[in-house]
DNA sequence: AGTACCCAATTTGCATGCAAATTGAAAGAC
DNA sequence: GTCTTTCAATTTGCATGCAAATTGGGTACT
């Protein structure tokens, strides 16, 4: 996310109103009313404004001929996403297996095996420790945009439990996709490691697929 | 771009200054004052505010204590931005060459035939062609978000004079790319139309990251 | 001459006001 | 009962006003 400035009252608008989106507290559809804001947020109409213009520009409200409302995604726009998201994770993945020192290889090594002892019914250490992974690999690319294009494809999942509701076999399959990425890496293998990667999250997006509603 | 809506007064003066800064009238490091700006463009600073701060989102703008003022990119940032703008258009070309119809790639080899045709002196067809037939890729790979991304980058090479110095070899070495970029898709190999888009791109923005000042 | 300090000018952040666009619903016609 | 028309209420787009933050430069002091 490329901030824009400090801690204004404006910036601290924008905040509020993403979260408040992309944590699905606004529903998509969801009508917004630069009024109703400003009364609810305490603030005039002129943050609100700046906010919602941003909020338009990065994708999550669409215009209406009056007003705004929160994105919806069609399935399909979904599936686009996740293609964009595969496409530039899997190129951090082979620039990392390029560029990262044997140390981080070691350490995002050393996660992915934490990981494996984490248990289904964990939820946080779940997410935490695929975070990890993900963010340890992406780090290791050493490029900073191509970082912010990554974290930026992810707010476009907004109100989809992408987290909650992982079985044990599916638990078992992103470990072993994970398996197959450090493999790749350790023995310096940028292609095999892109690919596993990409393929890695075309397979979990279509999971949580059907819960884009 | 996600442009935000109609043609608002606001909507005007953002791309006024959007392509002020692109095309380089407004030159990086330049400062910008919203009340001068205000007078030059006769609105009032609100519309003015508003466009200032979706190009600082959009990145082509950076905030200082007082203001704003043009982004000036490092080559480092160059280089980063080659590599995002590689790995998007390069998958997006192993898609394209998954995806596309039969007629699509020969109308995609038929603008390379075309562009065999161009002299290098006449610098618009140089320009429009070479456009055309990544713009035909891209196309082809049938996704809208990823469309995006890869117009998006591009707005970041703004003050680089990109198709102005081309010698007779860079022409020639482009053609070659292309060259191998439609081959390999008309065997329908994706992964190497990939690597070959991939290299294309990370050469020519190689040629002219020296003209990065 | 150099340094510290202070004040006026500049510039932003935000609130407010008003005209224009949009809407929804009531009233009227058939 | 249904379709039009009209009009008041809602809502946005933009201009303007004002307080607070920042700055630059002049003056006093050493």
């Amino acid at each position: 996310m490329a901030d824009t400035a400090g801690a204004s009252r404006s910036n601290g608008v924008y905040e509020w109103l993403r979260v408040a989106i992309v944590t699905g507290e606004m529903r998509p559809n969801e009508h917004l009313i630069e009024a109703d804001l400003a009364q609810r947020l305490a603030v005039s109409r002129t943050p609100i404004r700046e906010s919602l213009q941003r909020l338009a520009d990065g994708g999550l409200i669409v215009p209406r001929k009056r007003g705004w409302a929160v994105r919806e995604y069609t399935s399909q726009e979904f599936i686009e996403n996740s293609e964009v998201r595969a496409g530039l994770e899997g190129y951090a993945t082979r620039l990392a297996t390029m560029r990262a020192t044997d140390e981080q290889i070691a350490e995002i090594s050393a996660i992915h095996e934490h990981r494996l002892q984490i248990k289904v019914v964990d939820e946080k250490s779940r997410v935490d420790t695929n975070r990890n992974f993900h963010d340890a690999i992406i780090a290791a690319a050493q490029n900073k945009r191509l970082t912010d294009a990554i974290y930026r494809s992810g707010q476009f999942y907004f109100n989809v439990p992408l987290a909650r509701l992982t079985t044990e076999e599916e638990m078992k399959a992103g470990n072993a996709d994970h398996q197959r990425i450090i493999d790749a890496m350790i023995r310096r293998d940028g292609a095999v490691a892109e690919s596993a990667m990409r393929e890695h999250i075309m397979r979990t997006f279509a999971i949580f697929q059907r819960f884009n509603r």
